[in-house]
DNA sequence: ATAAATACCTTGCAATACAAAGTATTGTTT
DNA sequence: AAACAATACTTTGTATTGCAAGGTATTTAT
């Protein structure tokens, strides 16, 4: 089953959040994500929309990315957050824990 | 300061609920919804913006609305929410708070 | 030998936030 | 009175972006 419109729309935008989120505990590469998505946010972030966030936050000087050539399968393409990206980050939890706080409360109300 | 993008990212697809979620409380008019979504959330959502999701969220059928023309002073459009729209918002609250704290975990760790 | 999984990338479409501009009325300032 | 700001709604054009769908290549499982 497909998600619900409004499901990809609330996920749209949090998704650089999260892979940054991500990325700030480990380096991964685009496949791997996509996977550790799934399970930790039990959203299926699609190849083509991680993988064209990949490019952008690197264009963004936010992530950096090396090639792993193994003896066996096929090369692992490793991102890993930059300092400049760490930054970015910390702004972004800011804004994140206002903006739920926010939600929350006219939830509760 | 306008929003920067990311924030503004962030932003689109929340709306909907947002919206939702000032309406479940009080039947609004357009122009009284940004100002309240100013003040609850301290978010800048443009008319340009707010007024064609009304229109998208009346067309689904989870809001209605009746003009009301004043003696004084240029007619309002109220909004409110209708029970499809509740049965919609009570969907979008379980998302919500699974989708935050699967972030927040995130964030923690 | 065939299928599935891993791992990357790109193209085209649809959705949508926003700036900007427009209309019309009322209230405030000069 | 004239000018401006504020209220209140709407529409148009642009840029962004998630995603389905397609592609390539290798490795593992059937």
């Amino acid at each position: 089953m497909k998600f619900m419109k409004w499901q990809s729309q609330i996920l749209k935008g949090s998704l650089e959040f999260i892979i940054l989120l991500v990325l700030e505990k480990n380096e991964c590469y685009g496949y791997e994500l996509i996977k550790k998505i799934k399970s930790l946010i039990d959203i299926e972030a699609s190849e083509g929309t991680v993988y064209p966030i990949l490019n952008r936050l690197k264009n963004l000087g936010l992530v950096t990315s090396r090639w792993e050539h193994r003896e066996t399968g096929v090369p692992r393409k490793y991102y890993s957050i930059t300092d400049q990206g760490k930054k970015m980050l910390t702004e972004m939890k800011t804004f994140w824990m206002k903006f739920t706080d926010s939600i929350n409360n006219l939830m509760e109300k």
